[in-house]
DNA sequence: TATCGAATTGCGAAGTTTCGCAATTGCGAG
DNA sequence: CTCGCAATTGCGAAACTTCGCAATTCGATA
């Protein structure tokens, strides 16, 4: 094995860890997209975007397509959606721990005492 | 919000974007583990592999409890090894389509011409 | 063909992460 | 209490990322 599959997973989650990234791969999760509707959509400069839709492209996670004078971007292949949506539930399991133990810090205020 | 949502996933991402954590969350799923054990099983310095336990604590993907003159680490909740798995799957997608390709080629060359 | 707009690339400055060394903390055994 | 081992923290140097500006490419239209 060339590549340990852990530097592979470790290579990935880099990849998808910006949020201007995120925001495209959420994105394109509604479809092919062309460059311009994406940075209507996003807060960053044309070339902050082209970027990092070149990481994206370069690590296989979008295709481009030129088409006339745009250019369209899509999701390539293997499930996003399923690695973005683990990563919503991990957060929201996080944020739901937070709030048991803020009612339990509550409860004991109010109850006894 | 104070901190949008994809920032938030962003974030996630980036913290598991380094292969020794990689490493180190999946050794946890197999159950708690003192640091010790991780140590052994990771190609890594005391000093490095503390530096990433102290990166997944300050985030609360892990816990580290004290256990004598051991301290022993454990997942914290939410689904890590679902994240792990997603990865997983889009990895071998990726390269399956690669496979694919490569197939293609090679009928290409041996069929006609 | 000349020019316009869309998107990309090259490049340097600023910011962030990672790594190992030295020093420190915490606990148990002698 | 003091020594030794496990783990951590502080800190600086090196490596990597991100950002915006200027220059470039590519296609459409006059």
């Amino acid at each position: 094995m060339s590549v340990p599959l852990y530097e592979a997973k470790a290579e990935l989650f880099r990849l998808l860890g910006h949020p201007v990234r995120i925001r495209v791969l959420e994105l394109l999760q509604d479809g092919p997209k062309p460059v311009r509707d994406l940075l209507a959509a996003i807060e960053v400069e044309p070339t902050g975007l082209s970027q990092h839709l070149a990481v994206l492209r370069r690590s296989e996670l979008v295709t481009a397509r030129r088409d006339g004078s745009t250019v369209v971007y899509a999701l390539s292949g293997g499930d996003v959606a399923e690695l973005l949506r683990a990563a919503r539930a991990l957060l929201s399991a996080k944020l739901s721990g937070r709030h048991a133990l803020l009612n339990e810090l509550l409860e004991e205020e109010t109850g006894q005492r």
